[in-house]
DNA sequence: CGGTTATGGTCAT
DNA sequence: TGACCCTAACCGC
């Protein structure tokens, strides 16, 4: 379920639980069993997010400090139970976990699936953080940067939204919802979006984003177009919240009653309407 | 049980 | 553009 607000998410949950705290690190699975060996006992001392990526930094007693960074790619998961009793034996293919045992009360996260888990240095950190566009969930985000892009950019707008050097942190079903929510034709050029569509559409991305990461999915229904103010029953299945156009091909627009389409852009599925959607 | 799909990304061709 | 990586859920047989 890893958008960029899932990161950020988990970012918080991870400082939460362990901030500040000595941790066991393990890999079960035993792909990251070196690494793990070395951090294990140290000092977790926070988890940050930048895009899709996070780093979880532990005191290893060197003068930059250790790090753990985590993709999780399509399919990663890394569930963060933050009071439990008894930390339970790992069940399934556990590549890292985290845990703390105290008088009051336990905790563990376990990493499974992941694309990426790797001790790096905090060059490498920043390296990853250069190459990233700005993330709309950090406050220091500049969204001057990623318009310098677009508007140079004979690439539609639906794949420059998915390009992380672009814009960090957006995914399939936030490219999908934001394009539709500003009526925005996804093959038009990045050149061709005025300055002003652009702005909208990043204050839209945080403030969306920002509930996703308070939610724990993703949501972006306006009020008057909610299951209950229309009379219609809530998304059946759970992927991503209510959204007006995500996986919906094929079913009626939920403004306009129009097909709802599906293309390949930038190697995914976009999904979009194409009645509501034909502006730049 | 096998095939398909998935909120992602890299690398080779 | 396609192959591939990682794991889980779902579907049809």
């Amino acid at each position: 379920m890893p958008e960029g607000h899932t990161l950020h998410r988990l970012a918080l949950d991870l400082s939460a639980a362990f901030g500040g705290r000595r941790v066991s690190v393990s890999s079960p699975q035993g792909r990251f069993a070196d690494e793990a060996a070395l951090l294990d006992g140290t000092v977790l001392v926070d988890a940050q997010s930048w895009g899709k990526h996070l780093f979880v930094q532990l005191d290893d007693g060197s003068a930059d400090g250790a790090f753990v960074h985590v993709h999780l790619g399509l399919i990663g998961t890394f569930a963060v139970h933050a009071s439990v009793d008894v930390v339970p034996p790992p069940v399934g293919q556990v590549r890292l976990r985290l845990a703390r045992s105290a008088p009051d009360g336990s905790a563990y996260a376990d990493l499974r699936g992941a694309i990426t888990c790797a001790l790096v240095t905090a060059d490498q950190r920043a390296a990853v953080v250069e190459r990233s566009g700005p993330d709309p969930l950090r406050p220091d985000a500049e969204p001057d940067r990623a318009w310098q892009r677009i508007h140079r950019s004979r690439k539609p707008v639906g794949a420059l939204l998915m390009d992380q050097g672009v814009l960090a942190g957006v995914g399939n079903v936030y490219r999908a919802e934001v394009l539709f929510r500003h009526g925005v034709a996804p093959m038009t050029a990045g050149r061709r979006l005025p300055r002003v569509r652009w702005n909208a559409m990043w204050d839209d991305l945080r403030d969306l984003m920002q509930i996703g990461v308070e939610r724990g999915r993703i949501d972006t229904v306006r009020p008057e177009h909610e299951p209950e103010a229309m009379g219609r029953e809530p998304r059946a299945d759970d992927h991503g919240g209510e959204v007006y156009v995500y996986r919906r091909d094929g079913l009626p627009c939920l403004v306009c009653g129009t097909e709802i389409r599906r293309r390949v852009v930038a190697g995914r599925n976009l999904f979009w309407c194409p009645s509501c959607q034909q502006r730049g």
